[in-house]
RNA sequence: GCCGAGGUGGCGGAAUUGGCAGACGCGCAGGACUCAAAAUCCUGUAAUCUUUAUAGGUUGUGCGGGUUCAAGUCCCGCCCUCGGCACCA
């Protein structure tokens, strides 16, 4: 019997494949498309690793799957290769980074091909290539042109190691996120993207994608919306020669609060400092004060939580609600980057502001108190009922009881039913509601329409007690952030805070204002390898893009890669590339000399996939439109606030220029967890715990590690790489090899292998659908196992076969064509279930009594709840629990379990 | 602190969303083949108790309560692990 020798099958096939274009996507194919995308990858002198195994086997499998499903599929792959590694290795060895990356890719290429990854090579594509950048730059331009691109001093990111500055996303924990360096801040001119401007859009979007939950929650903190008021607050001085009137504006999102306002800070950047000078009194102090902030690193902001300011001494702020005069500090807390960089304090009301206020020993005024009470109802059916009528006889009215909160507690099965009921309820009113879990809806509100108190239930009432405030027990040392009722605010009071934010930030002529965390990208790097900002700077006409027609700027030859670490990119050095002329006047130009982050290629790298040889466009509109959106991309969780945020900018920026025919870039993101190496700990060289793809291929073959990889665990959740485990699928695949050499077990199959093999198809079918790929491979051995010694036909062979093929693609090609079949097995049609072979002829069921296992009954297909009842309390077994007791109650779940209460 | 995901045998993990917990695989134990070993094949494998055995009982999905004929799954209150954010007003 023949061998099963995987390296002969695999290198067979992989070439056969290439030499047949199998994967390669017709933009012409009449099929309905299918585009499937994984984070393309930077071609490192390490090569690819176990990381990149898992996304890029998932999208094969399911592509693979795809195709078979009559799709036209189109799975393409590139390479990220702008980047620190290839420009490091320069700085080292003195070979261009060209050179060393053309080689990285060479050899990332052989490692795909030996995993039988399907990709169309045809499109593929490289960011360093200028044919490609070419058109980074030309969308930066267009950024540039619709003023989404500016030139800024200010105080950004910086990585002392990598000598460049960064982005906000790139900071993880006060580090680099590629080196891991401690960022440190220093002012720079940088170029900017203006990615705020689209904060709005990219969370609205989100609402419409079916993406993960947390994927989108990761996306929306990261954006960070609030929604809050701008007031204005004078500032009164004490030197009156003062002609100028100032004022200092904040950013609240508790104007309901002003009144409990009892002092002011400011961060030390704010520009009030500067401005009011000649005001302040004790200068010298505020600005030794702000020199030490300055002087703090992020690290230490972050380790050092204890407030620290100083009173802006000489002048004051009247706060507009009512012109009462109150201090003004400069502190660290507040930061210059969010809102307006001062903010209100209302130490009763803010925890941060309670901290400050108590180690400055400031006045700490309450305006916020707790509902009086907290009523605990728990609702029933004929409860509800009752207030149905009420209502409708206008009898449920709420004038008699200011100041309750009320918490009410639903039966299960009334909470779909009465959630609308509450909704409705509420919308006239200040009311404020909340689900905790399905079954409990909060209404709090200040006023309450009836008292009903918590009835009959001793356990109800029990729980009803821990939840109610005592009024008297409410400590008011403490600071209440919570909502409640307004007080000590004159003609405010009794107002819920929901309400009074509004109306006081109308009296006070305050503006409604929606504030984002999010930041501007920085996008510009003092580093040599990436592309060049096709800009120049010219002492008449400013900043004048470059012509069209001369994109792209190429990057020159350099001797030295070292960044200089001024700021300046190392191709400022090069006198003949900097000097230019203005392409506008015709004068002498400057070259822009910083260039593009690494995120710049791989914001519409997948646009370029649709068109990648197109010299005229970016992309063709037709191809455009043909592929996109990308329907299913697999990637990292790590790529969701960098990678997956600034590509949606960029395409929903196109999609606004008309560019691009859908308002979003990817339809479904499929995030994947990591894989850790034997010990559960993050693979790296220095633990010693790096499994290779490679050692493996060349000792199982391809297929046993793709099927192996997905049969570790759920995509979704963090793995660790067993050793030990791989054997598990070498062996069944060894075991497939020889069950298809055997010509003995040819014949006629029973009724048993083929429902095996129905139910196999309908479970493998649909778990790949939802990326269930452990569970498919599990399936598959099963259905090996219930086949392995019975005689099979030869259909059952090939739907086997099929079934395995998007995991194991070379073995079940070779089989396939051992089988006598011409063309490939992964343009063969996917097998589809018959649903009566699946559900069996007799089928057995559970009988409990009293909820415990006791025996079971073989019935039929179509009994009735009857006959099987009978059935079961007939049974001898049975008998045995039943005998001299009362049946109270049987319970039948059809063809699942009976359960007999006695 | 806030947000998100999770906690099931010796291990990786299943369980159609309330219906036989532990599928499938690893490992382990016993057996077959072998002079022997490896490989392969067969059998067993949650814990515990009763029994010579067949068999049967009890407990069991992080902890404590609850709802239900029935809970890994739903509710309430905790604990722990991982991921993200963090002085964001």
């Amino acid at each position: 019997m023949k061998k099963y020798d995987f390296i002969k099958i695999e290198k067979h096939w992989q070439k056969e494949w290439e030499k047949n274009g199998t994967y390669v996507a017709d933009n012409k194919s009449k099929k309905e498309k299918k585009y499937i995308l994984i984070e393309f990858p930077y071609p490192s002198g390490e090569g690819l690793h176990m990381g990149h195994l898992r996304p890029y086997v998932a999208g094969d499998v399911y592509s693979r799957f795809l195709r078979m499903n009559g799709y036209e599929v189109m799975y393409p792959i590139g390479w990220d290769a702008f980047g620190l590694p290839a420009e490091n290795f320069a700085i080292k060895k003195g070979i261009h980074p060209s050179i060393s990356t053309v080689k990285n890719i060479t050899n990332a290429k052989e490692q795909l091909k030996s995993w039988g990854m399907g990709f169309d090579w045809s499109r593929e594509v490289n960011t360093t290539d200028p044919y490609y950048y070419k058109w980074t730059q030309w969308i930066f331009l267009k950024l540039f042109k619709a003023g989404l691109a500016y030139e800024a001093k200010g105080m950004i990111n910086w990585c002392p190691k990598d000598k460049t500055g960064l982005a906000n996303e790139e900071v993880v924990n006060g580090c680099c996120e590629r080196c891991g360096a401690t960022v440190e801040k220093k002012e720079l001119r940088q170029w900017y993207l203006k990615i705020t401007a689209y904060a709005e859009k990219l969370l609205q979007g989100l609402k419409t994608l079916a993406w993960e939950n947390k994927i989108k929650v990761q996306q929306e903190n990261w954006i960070g919306r609030s929604e809050g008021a701008l007031i204005r607050f004078q500032i009164s001085m004490n030197q009156s020669n003062q002609h100028e009137s100032a004022f200092l504006e904040v950013f609240t999102t508790r104007p309901d609060t002003l009144f409990g306002a009892t002092y002011m800070v400011v961060a030390p950047e704010h520009e009030i400092i500067l401005k009011l000078k000649s005001q302040i009194s004790n200068l010298k102090e505020v600005e030794e004060y702000v020199a030490t902030t300055k002087n703090k690193s992020e690290e230490e902001r972050i380790e050092n939580k204890e407030k620290t300011g100083m009173e802006l001494k000489g002048i004051k702020a009247i706060n507009p609600v009512n012109n009462e005069e109150i201090p003004i500090f400069v502190a660290d807390y507040v930061l210059s980057g969010y809102g307006t960089g001062a903010i209100m304090a209302v130490p009763a009301h803010d925890e941060r502001d309670f901290e400050f206020a108590k180690k400055f020993k400031l006045e700490i005024k309450s305006v916020i108190r707790p509902f009086k009470e907290t009523r605990v109802l728990f609702v029933n059916r004929s409860l509800i009922e009752n207030w149905k009528e009420r209502i409708s006889e206008k009898k449920l009215l709420y004038k008699d009881f200011e100041g309750w909160g009320i918490e009410i507690f639903i039966e299960d099965d009334l909470v779909k039913e009465l959630t609308p009921f509450f909704q409705d309820l509420m919308k006239d009113g200040p009311y404020y509601c909340s689900t905790r879990g399905a079954t409990k809806l909060i209404i709090y509100r200040d006023k309450v329409f009836d008292v009903i108190l918590v009835d009959g239930d001793e356990k109800a009432k029990e729980y009803g007690k821990k939840l109610l405030i005592p009024k008297n027990e409410l400590d008011w040392s403490l600071v209440y952030t919570e909502e409640g009722i307004v007080f000590n605010s004159g003609q405010f009071d009794g107002l819920s805070v929901e309400e009074a934010k509004w109306k006081i930030t109308e009296f006070v002529k305050g503006k409604k204002q929606i504030q984002y965390r999010l930041r501007d990208w920085v996008f510009s790097r003092q580093r040599y390898w990436g592309e060049p900002i096709p800009l120049i700077h010219c002492e008449k006409c400013g900043i004048v893009p470059v012509p069209e027609e001369e994109l792209p700027v190429t990057l020159p030859e350099v001797k030295k890669y070292e960044p200089t670490g001024t700021g300046e990119s190392p191709l400022a050095a090069i006198e003949s590339w900097v000097n230019t002329k203005c392409p506008k006047c015709g004068g002498p130009g400057k070259r822009e000399t910083n260039t593009m982050p690494q995120w710049a290629g791989s914001s519409w790298y997948y646009l370029r996939y649709t068109d990648p040889k197109n010299e005229k466009e970016f992309a063709g509109k037709e191809l455009l439109k043909r592929w996109l959106p990308v329907d299913v991309y697999f990637g990292g969780m790590e790529h969701t606030t960098l990678h997956l945020l600034y590509s949606r900018f960029w395409h929903e920026f196109l999609y606004d220029e008309k560019l691009v025919q859908t308002p979003e870039p990817y339809a479904r993101r499929i995030p994947h967890g990591i894989i850790l190496g034997a010990d559960g700990e993050k693979m790296s060289k220095s633990r010693g715990n790096v499994a290779n793809p490679d050692t493996i291929v060349k000792e199982f073959g391809a297929d046993a590690l793709r099927m192996y990889e997905l049969f570790l665990g759920p995509h979704e959740a963090t793995v660790s790489w067993n050793e030990r485990g791989i054997l598990g699928v070498s062996r069944f695949l060894e075991r497939i090899y020889k069950l298809f050499q055997s010509k003995e077990n040819e014949g006629e199959e029973d009724s048993t292998v083929r429902g095996a093999v129905h139910e196999t198809i309908k479970k493998v079918s649909e778990d790949i659908e939802v990326f269930k790929f452990n569970t498919v491979v599990s399936a598959l051995m099963i259905l090996l196992n219930q086949i392995e010694n019975k005689k099979i036909s030869r259909e059952t062979k090939e739907t086997f076969l099929k079934l395995l093929a998007p995991l194991t693609p070379h073995l079940t090609e070779e089989l396939w064509h051992e089988l006598g079949n011409e063309s490939s097995i992964h343009t063969s049609v996917w097998p589809t279930f018959d649903a009566t072979l699946v559900e069996k002829d007799l089928f057995m069921i559970v009988v409990q009594v009293n909820g415990k296992v006791r025996g079971q009954i073989e019935v039929a297909r179509d009994i009735t709840k009857e006959e099987a009842e009978h059935l079961a309390l007939d049974n001898e077994k049975i008998k045995t629990y039943t005998e001299g007791k009362t049946v109270k109650k049987v319970i039948y779940v059809p063809k699942k379990i009976i359960n007999i209460v006695v």
